[in-house]
DNA sequence: TCGCCGTTATCTGTGATATTTGATCGTAGG
DNA sequence: CCTACGATCAAATATCACAGATAACGGCGA
């Protein structure tokens, strides 16, 4: 089994700062399709005992981000053509709808605060694209919709997504990547308060985040 | 506390069983909002430790069905307008998406089967909805859609929704629900294949779930 | 006598650990 | 080469120990 690497955590709020710190992975990359993960070599690497892993593995199968086998061992879903099409649906279908509702509440100094974020430095090298930026840039959007049952769904969405990132990050073509034009197609629409473009740039935005891996699947690269 | 009732359930797969042990409760309305639960009385109740009631628990908190006070109890989230709103918007989204991917993939068969559900014999008595039903057959109906990440997503609404069912359930007017007109609309618009008619009849039923409690809030009814 | 406040006892979730169960993998024997 | 047995490892449950919060109870003052 490969070593993602997790840094480990301290010793207050356990379960939270378990949770995060494996989410944090995941978005991160560190997880690439088809992993085992055990409970044992995840809590010594966090310096917890099993139980508050186990609470947030639990957590994190239930929003799909890691699977049950049938052999009780936890794994990151392995890579799955039709699964990716679904879920670029189902953010297409769903990140439309948050827009939507952003839009009709979203202030002139969230706009700005939304460019500061393009504006701050890459973190990951110019070699990568910067995915802490790109997560943050749509979140800071989202959460202008205000709804707290959508807003977790989204989340959901990324996550599952999230095992993905890693096939994104060691892929050939990753340099390649360009978020920030789509980005700044988004913010000029919200300037402008036009719907359709906003939309539009939005849906190209998330298309583009899954063509890099739609030609060639299951490309497992582990650390 | 109120103590709602949950059946003692078989010792094997503890952790699945008690969590749809507690899921069927919830979507039986058996919770109520702003109840308070423990994880020992309901370990008593199920007949077990306290550890499977714990990741059960975790899960339904993941899924929203439950919430953490900032004093660590468990809670039934509270009656919430605004969320409520939410929730009914979130559902109109996600079904009408789901039922479009459902129509282009259902079968005159399933269709049959759909009506089979409508023509069983009402399991609450007459005075109350069939929830059981009124689940079966929506569900029957967006597993046509073949999406793997979707379907969740609207599971977890409708187990957020589960906690208003206690209110509906326990309303004056829960006689008064007709649940089958907009079914019946929703099987002929199937058979014709009139995706406008199958999202105007869904978009009715589901506005109709939420109306006998859109108007007055609040009104806690535990067992 | 009534009301307020502080103390205490109980109940809560949390984290850790031990025990049991089940599955997998390697090896030895046919 | 295949099969079957056993050793090993991981997960699932139960139990234990701890810390924090809540609520009830009793004493004190008005």
């Amino acid at each position: 089994m490969p070593a993602p690497r997790i840094a480990k955590i301290d010793q207050s709020k356990l379960r939270e700062n378990v949770y995060y710190a494996l989410r944090d992975a995941f978005t991160r990359g560190e997880f690439a399709p088809g992993d085992i993960v055990s409970l044992r070599i995840l809590s010594d690497q966090l310096g917890t005992s099993m139980t508050p892993v186990r609470e947030a593995v639990r957590r994190l199968v239930a929003e799909g981000a890691l699977i049950d086998t049938p052999s009780r061992t936890l794994m990151v879903p392995p890579f799955d053509s039709n699964r990716m099409q679904d879920l670029k649906k189902a953010r297409l279908a769903l990140e439309s709808l948050v827009l939507e509702q952003a839009m009709d509440r979203i202030s002139a100094d969230k706009i700005d605060e939304m460019e500061a974020i393009l504006a701050a430095e890459p973190r990951g090298g110019d070699t990568t694209p910067d995915l802490q930026q790109n997560y943050d840039f749509h979140f800071a959007l989202y959460r202008q919709s205000g709804s707290e049952v959508l807003l977790p769904l989204v989340e959901a969405l990324w996550l599952q997504y999230g095992a993905y990132l890693n096939l994104i990050i060691h892929h050939q073509d990753a340099g390649k990547i360009d978020q920030h034009k789509h980005h700044n197609e988004i913010i000029h629409a919200l300037r402008q308060g036009d719907r359709a473009a906003a939309q539009r740039a939005l849906a190209a935005d998330i298309e583009r985040s899954f063509q890099v891996i739609a030609s060639d699947g299951g490309q497992r690269v582990s650390r």
